[in-house]
DNA sequence: ACATTTTATATCGCCCCGCGACATAATACC
DNA sequence: GGTATTATGTCGCGGGGCGATATAAAATGT
């Protein structure tokens, strides 16, 4: 399955929507970074607090599973639960059933982080959100790609961390 | 402009839309990593040579330019560039006009790098594209949010690396 | 014209964090 | 009940991003 013959290379407008996806990608998530930041917390304990949040619900908030959805080694899991923990923004519980599981719940401190970092999520993505939607259906083709009107240019200003 | 009255706050379904929209992007970055590791490459040099590639037009590829393009600060990517140039995958020239810019241009090397991860791109896009755009919509509201079919479970195996 | 400021790139040491390798306890399997 | 498997935890290493600092070229001011 590697290498078949439906694999036309890309033309260049594909190539410059592809670098604007992830362009507008790593502005998004630094963005997101920073905000986390200025409340006060570490980006990727946000995440995992966010991850747990948001864990389907048929899906239990362990280790592994955790791990799997942050795409880490589960010891990187662990160690992240650990500074977690250290800040308050998590507790574990190691579950009754099965005791070499571990559940990791939200502290009130987490809750707290993420309706803040909820608001500024939301609002990144209504800034990034039609590019980045836009640069995907350019590239994953279905011919028509005009839902919505692009802005490519980098936006001036706003650089990066905005220092004041 | 901070906490105004139009922040509400985030509710379990987008809480959970947030959740799979950062989970299937960690899959996606994942995923590509892998691809650019196959190909013999490090995940960022790739990053960077399709940086430059997916440059608009207008904009010309010095190491300041870049560096916002990939949200580093100016001296990793001067270490960026290093690495990139002793891989062959790059190459610095001095602008003529402005002897303190530097120009970055892509190898043989870095174009066919460019060819084979452009595939891959696509092909993960199509995968996580649709779940990734209703995400979004989900959270950037405009009501109507029914564009693709979401498929929202983790798809078992292929759970990371895969090892061989 | 030349001093000052600004811009563009480069260098270096530090530190965070993810990973591989290994360890341990609990459960499953037969 | 002994072995294999699963879940979590520990530790040292190393890559890479960053802050601080440096240097050269261009811009600016008087």
């Amino acid at each position: 399955m590697s290498k078949g013959k439906n694999v036309r290379p890309l033309t260049e407008p594909e190539y410059l929507a592809l670098g604007e996806f992830r362009y507008q990608l790593r502005r998004f998530l630094r963005n997101m970074e920073e905000a986390t930041r200025l409340s006060g917390a570490n980006p990727q304990q946000y995440q995992l607090i966010l991850a747990i949040k948001g864990l389907p619900k048929d899906m239990e908030p362990t280790i592994t599973n955790l791990a799997e959805r942050m795409q880490l080694n589960h010891n990187s899991m662990v160690e992240l639960a650990d500074r977690c923990e250290e800040h308050n923004l998590l507790r574990r519980t190691r579950s009754a059933t099965d005791r070499r599981q571990v559940s990791l719940s939200i502290t009130p401190d987490g809750e707290t982080l993420l309706r803040r970092l909820g608001v500024a999520a939301r609002q990144e993505l209504r800034d990034a959100g039609p590019t980045l939607v836009e640069a995907i259906l350019r590239l994953t083709g279905d011919g028509r790609a005009r839902y919505i009107k692009t802005e490519t240019r980098p936006r001036t200003g706003v650089t990066k961390k905005s220092g004041q």
